[in-house]
This record gives structure tokens, C-alpha cells and sequence, in this order.
DNA sequence: TACAGTACCAAGCAATTGCTTGGTTGGGCA
DNA sequence: TGCCCAACCAAGCAATTGCTTGGTACTGTA
């Protein structure tokens, strides 16, 4: 009986396999050449459609990457809060945060360089008021992580927290720079690399 | 013969006060907004004359780039020559190298920041080819650096030599996106959280 | 058979872009 | 005085851009 039996989500516009494969394109294109660099007409032409058949699917060219960022920060930040809310010691908490942004890094490249790039720009704009706020979450997310370290003295206790908050959030996600899934590296392997390194230090003991 | 009597640096096209005026405006502007994104109405906006009026200094907007990057590179990599060619331990060269890049993010904060936005895009034209082999350039200094390290025993043996320099690299420049002179961190402060962390790790002891 | 809905095409418009061209201005110098 | 020249203006051109409009092909359903 369900009347959704023909699919449609409440909120989001409905999503077809066309536009979901639209975005997929979009994507990639604005992950390699950045937002502004990619033309409606490369879209098309990568999807082998016409420019403005694209306008079928989408309102514009900035929904386009609207959409792409929004879902991907949803279910980022859902990993998160799974990390945050679990009853693992604090030094676990961090090396889960840390090993999910790379599979984040590993399963969505493209949304993950989209952001890295672009959010600065973007943000500036009101309909994209939401990455800001994102960000600061995600700050206030390891802030936590990194001063329940520090109590409970799983880390040194002469660490500026500010300084290596921003020392692990960009170690992590600059990684989208040369990751490339399907590598002689899993994303398994970067993060064990990563975090003996940050845990531990490259001097010999 | 030399027809050439009258000043003009052999290379760079000649270089008066108001170009260096010209090409400071434009490097904040590709810095923070790119290079695609900045229009040469922004750049002459910002320098209180038209457009047009950019042309009777630069070729074009693209020479404009060209001219901000190869200079500073130039200076980047002069600076790596004396680390490598200097007769410190492995460590010590490793700290300068870190602090030297600091330094570069202090002092030439906007050229840093268009290198690490644009160098790709950029690096797929052949004017800015040079760009790509800095960077191979770069790595070598860097791989030297750790491999001494590794053989001198002053870093722990079981580093993943490629990972560390990417790790190191991106940790370093990166920051060039937060990090603002006259704030409350020297560039040295900075340096020095950052090779504590990078040489000993975050965690307890 | 009639009709509706999806996905697309063909053509083009208005704005923005990098750059060009032919001038004007004002200071230095012989 | 006459001339040069760096620095700039005023106007606009050709290409590129995001997006619009009116139409067409095809598919599924009643």
C-alpha cells in the first residue's frame, strides 16, 4: 500500500538513478578543476547530454554542488557522533576518528576535495552558511576528543590543543590530495601509518 | 652586439615599483579568491585603475601568476640548497627544513597559498611545467633529508619513508590556510609545537 | 488510442570575461 | 621650447559563461 512505494524522500528532491549519476559526473569534474573552473558544458559533455538539458534535473549549477556537499557532511558528521557517543577510552576515540576520515577520504574522494577547496569560497554565501557551521562542530568534536585525552593522560600533558587540532584535521583530510582508492595503499594502511606517527612521533625512541 | 646597454635585468622583464605594487595586489587576490576566480577587474579595482590600463605592465593575467610563483620559488629552493649542502646531523637538517617552510608560510604567505591552490591546474600547461618539477625537486630534498635520518638512526626504523614525506609536506604547507602573521602564534611557535609533535608524537610517554 | 511524464535537443540571450586599440596626462630632460 | 615616455583612460570586441525557452522522442499506463 505505501503510497512511497514509488520512492521520493520527504525532504530531499527526489533522487532518480539520472541525477544521482549527474552528481557523480558533476563531482568529479568539480573535485579535479574546482567549482568555478567547471562549466555547465563540461558536465553535459561528460554525461553526453547537452548543456542545458542539465536544467532538467537542476536548478543550477550551484545546487549541483549544494547537494553534493550537504549529503556528504550528513552522513560524515553521523560517523562522528557514533564515535563521540561510544564508551571507548579516549586514546580508541581518537584513533576512531582519525581511521574514519580516511575511509571517508577512501569512499568519497571527490566530496572530500570538493570541501577542502571549495568551502572557503563558498561559504561566504548564505545557502552555503551550513559548511561553516559544520566546521565548527567538527572542531568542537575533537576538542573534546583531544581534552578527554589529555585528562585522562592517554596524551602529553604540554600539548596546545588548539595547535593539534589543526595539526590532525589537516594531516587527515590534505591526504585527499594523493590518495587514490584501488592503490598499492588501502586506506587502512595510511591510517595505521598516520597514526603511529602522530601517536608516537618519527624519532627513534 | 649588445644593443642592451641601458639597465634590464638579462631574464625578467624589467621590474619597477608599481609592477611589485601590481603583482602584490594580485597575489592576495588569487590567494583568496584563485586564480580563475579573480577577474583582472578585481585586480585593477584594488589597484585604483582600469583594467586595460593592467596591459601596458603584464602581458596578461597569466604572466601576472607566472611571475609571483617562479620568483618565490626560486628563493623557496635556494633556502632547501643550504639545509642539504650544510654539514648539521639528520635531525637538525629536518628541523630547519620544517622551520624554513614556516618561515616561507610567514613571509610569503600569499605565494604559498596560490602554489598549493593552483599548482595543479596550473602545472598542466606548459608554461608552468616548472611548477611539477619543483615539486619532484622538492621530494628529492626531502626523501635525502629522511633517509639520512633513517640510516643515521636518529629516526625510528620502521617509517614508511614515501608516507612520512607526504606526511611532513602536507602537514607543513597546509597550514598556510590558518596561520596569519601578527597573530598570536610567531611563525616560530608554530614550528616548534608542530616538531614536537612531528619527532615525539601526541601521546603519553 | 489517448495521454502524461521523463529525458533530452536546438537555439539563443544577457552577463561576464580577458584583452585590444587609440588616445590623454604629466613629469623629466635637453 | 620641444620632445619623450611611463602610466593611465575610454570604449569596445570576441569568446565564454550560466541559464531559458519551445519543442521532440520515447515509454508506460488507462
Amino acid at each position: 500500500m505505501s503510497a512511497q512505494s514509488r520512492t521520493e524522500r520527504p525532504d530531499r528532491p527526489e533522487s532518480t538513478d539520472r541525477r544521482r549519476e549527474l552528481l557523480a559526473i558533476a563531482a568529479e569534474l568539480f573535485a579535479d578543476k574546482g567549482f568555478r573552473n567547471t562549466t555547465v558544458r563540461d558536465i553535459a559533455d561528460a554525461a553526453g547530454i547537452l548543456s542545458g538539458s542539465l536544467y532538467h534535473h537542476f536548478d543550477s549549477k550551484e545546487s549541483m554542488v549544494d547537494e553534493i556537499l550537504s549529503s556528504f557532511q550528513a552522513e560524515l558528521f553521523a560517523a562522528y557522533d557514533a564515535v563521540l557517543l561510544s564508551d571507548d577510552d579516549a586514546r580508541t576515540k581518537i584513533e576512531r576518528a582519525v581511521r574514519l576520515s580516511f575511509e571517508a577520504i577512501d569512499r568519497h574522494r571527490h566530496e572530500v576535495a570538493i570541501f577542502q577547496n571549495e568551502a572557503d569560497l563558498l561559504g561566504q554565501q548564505e545557502r552555503f552558511a551550513y559548511l561553516a557551521e559544520r566546521n565548527a562542530q567538527s572542531r568542537e568534536v575533537w576538542i573534546t576528543l583531544l581534552d578527554d585525552g589529555l585528562r585522562s593522560g592517554a596524551l602529553r600533558p604540554d600539548l596546545d590543543i588548539e595547535l593539534t587540532y589543526r595539526f590532525i584535521r589537516d594531516t587527515v583530510w590534505v591526504a585527499v590530495r594523493w590518495y587514490r582508492p584501488g592503490g598499492k595503499l588501502t586506506h587502512t594502511d595510511v591510517a595505521d601509518q598516520y597514526l603511529t606517527i602522530l601517536l608516537d612521533g618519527i624519532a627513534h625512541a
